[in-house]
RNA sequence: GCGAGCGUAGCUCAGCCUGGUAGAGCGUCACCUUGCCAAGGUGAAUGUCGAGGGUUCGAAUCCCUUCGCUCGCUCCA
């Protein structure tokens, strides 16, 4: 459980988050709206740097990424073929009596007696109601707790003097229909789709229902084929999308960690399936190294590919100021592994609400999960859509005819088992999936395949919040007259900080150091985010900075104008962390900035 | 959704128990002052007391409903 210290510390940042234009409540002035948040001033400017950095280093910096940015509504049967629509819901069932959910699957089973009601009606006013009622009780025990509960039951539903209907009992083993709480009859197990829904076009009925995505992945998967053939690119090679996501969520949590609106950055990263990696390189590097294993190489198989991107991924963390001790790292087990994904590593960021184990360590929660998806998406897709998701390569059919005999076997098996595996699992029947699977494996030796993915998934807004409860840092000083003040320095990292730089006239009233501090204010606005202020003495403006995370304050002061002549045209800088201060030519200032924010 | 707690100025909170003119500190803004870390002075703005309804001569205060926030169950990027 997070310390109460811990919750006072998420508390503050809320506060600030408020106070200082980074976070609002949605809708606030009507009440507000559960789950959804607004970004203020500052905080626009910090989630643009951070979408603008992931987007550069995932995309063009790189030779073999491009982007997408498609809808978030999309054709529904997308979501079919995702599994969204079947999978995306538990079936909860709610007590008739208490109103209290559960999940269906987490039922534990009961066994005794039930006594069944056809319905009730009240003795007094000769009202009735036919809703079927029953209550569960321990065999041997009176049938009064069961009449009781019932008569409970339907006095909730407004009769007042309740005269039990049709009362049949039944022994029952093992039934998970009866709260284990007070034996009371649980409603049907219902499914609660976690997508938001709207419809398409102005009739509103089932079949102009559609989902505004859960996740922006799929949009990738489903033109996955158009990207292939436009972009130039080969497997492997990645698609990247930065877009809003939307779910339904049971109960947001935790500021805005988890809330209904969202922003994700995706990369679908497209790789050779193993056999065909096997066929054209001899062999398959699949080598658990520790730590980043380099630059990508022909013969890495999936594994490689999985690892790299987690370290990549930590690389980028690192490089906006979430230090490796700020992280953790949850490697999906077997068990909590979707039945179609590979591996999983979760990226974690330890929030101040995040929960402690028995020995006091904070694991941390979920910043990104980085998958490897085997070829289940793009094959759901080609299943579904009735399009082929394949891709030729020229390289692998090349290779295949200089195989041996025996090594085309093994490998046309292998493919073979894998995609038979996957047919069978998806609900297809023996025979069909049979038939499939050998074209499949016969694709594979004319160069063709389906590509299987790795998939880092990572969360804005939590990267957002992250990077806040990050940069929170309070000070306590105490002065000379011995009065205790207590103020907050954000300390973020100068690449993601809103505000790069505020330039600051010593003394208001000054009109030469007015109009010096906005000239050099002039030159920097066009390089950066930069900041003027001439309001209140230079420590209240220094302070005002530290809590909006400004990395750099320039102050034009009187040696600036030249009152040492060497120090003509000189500022101050004054650095974020520590106060230091140093002096720099004006000349040189946007340079040196520009090397220290980018 | 269920259970518990909370909602008063931009922020932190007092007032509520025991109904009777809406408060404090900080912040914000203006002017003065200020030669480097929330200095000082003067002045100013800001609340349908989360919303709706009820009880009452009178409700921030008592009652009901509702919305939001926090915590637990649950879910996940």
């Amino acid at each position: 459980m997070a310390d109460p210290k811990e919750n006072v510390l998420m508390e503050k940042l809320v506060s600030l988050c408020k106070r200082r234009g980074f976070i609002f409540q949605s809708s606030e002035i009507y009440g507000g709206i559960n789950g959804f948040w607004d970004y203020g001033p500052l905080g626009t400017e910090l989630k643009r740097n951070v979408k603008e950095l992931w987007w550069n280093s995932m995309t063009r910096q790189r030779d073999d990424v491009v982007g997408l940015d498609a809808t978030i509504i999309m054709a529904p049967a997308i979501w079919k073929a995702s599994g969204h629509v079947d999978t995306f819901s538990d079936p909860m069932c709610d007590c008739l009596l208490t109103q209290k959910r559960f999940r269906a699957d987490q039922i534990e089973p009961q066994s005794g007696v039930a006594y069944h009601y056809t319905g009730a009606k009240d003795k007094a006013s000769a009202s009735a109601l036919e809703e079927p009622f029953a209550a569960l009780i321990p065999s041997g025990t009176h049938p009064s707790y069961a009449r009781q509960l019932a008569t409970r039951f339907y006095s909730n539903r407004g009769l007042q003097n309740v005269e039990l209907l049709g009362e049949r009992s039944e022994a029952i083993e093992n039934s998970t229909r009866f709260n284990p709480e007070n034996g009371a009859l649980l409603t049907e197990p219902r499914p609660f789709n976690l997508m938001l829904q709207t419809y398409v076009g102005p009739i509103q009925s089932a079949e102009n229902i559609a989902y505004l995505r859960p996740e922006t992945a799929q949009a990738i998967f489903a033109q996955f084929k158009n990207v292939h053939e436009t972009a130039r690119q080969k497997i492997p090679f990645g698609i990247a999308q930065i877009g809003k996501a939307f779910r339904n969520e049971v109960t947001p949590r935790n500021f805005t960690f988890r809330s209904r609106e969202f922003e994700q950055m995706e990369l679908e990263f497209f790789i050779k399936p193993d056999e065909a990696i096997e066929a054209i390189s001899g062999s398959v590097n699949d080598a658990t190294v520790s730590g980043h294993p380099g630059d990508p190489q022909p013969n890495w198989g999936w594994k490689m590919w999985h690892q790299y991107w987690v370290a990549e991924r930590v690389r980028f963390y690192e490089g906006i100021g979430l230090s490796l001790d700020t992280l953790g790292f949850h490697v999906q087990t077997a068990e909590e592994l979707a039945h179609y994904a590979r591996a999983t590593t979760d990226i974690l960021f330890k929030f101040p609400f995040s929960k402690k184990d028995a020995a006091g360590n904070v694991a941390g929660d979920e910043l990104e999960g980085i998958a490897a998806r085997s070829d289940f998406d793009l094959s759901q897709h080609e299943r579904f859509s009735g399009k082929s998701m394949g891709v030729f390569d020229e390289e692998l059919r090349t290779a295949w005819g200089k195989l041996t005999a025996e090594k085309q076997i093994a490998l046309s098996k292998r493919y073979y088992d894998a995609r038979l595996n996957y047919l069978l699992k998806s609900g297809e029947s023996a025979d069909k999936a049979a038939k499939e699977a050998k074209d499949d494996a016969e694709g594979l030796a004319k160069g063709q395949y389906i590509p299987h993915v790795i998939e880092p998934s990572a969360g804005v807004d939590r990267l957002i919040l992250a990077l806040l409860a990050n940069a929170f840092t309070e000070i306590t000083e105490t002065d000379e007259k011995g009065k205790t003040e207590t103020r907050v320095v954000m300390k973020f990292h100068p690449r993601v900080a809103p505000i790069k730089v505020a330039v600051l006239p010593l003394l208001k009233n000054k009109p030469e150091l007015v109009a010096k501090a906005r000239a050099v204010f002039q030159v920097l606005r066009g390089e950066m985010l930069a900041f003027y202020d001439d309001g209140g003495s230079i420590g209240r403006r220094y302070a005002r900075q530290d809590e909006a995370g400004t990395p750099f304050c320039v102050t034009i002061d009187f040696e600036t104008l030249g009152e040492v002549p060497e120090l003509k045209d000189t500022v101050t800088i004054r650095h974020r962390d520590d106060a230091r201060q140093e002096r720099l030519a004006i000349s040189e200032l946007p340079g040196w900035l520009l090397a220290r924010v980018r």
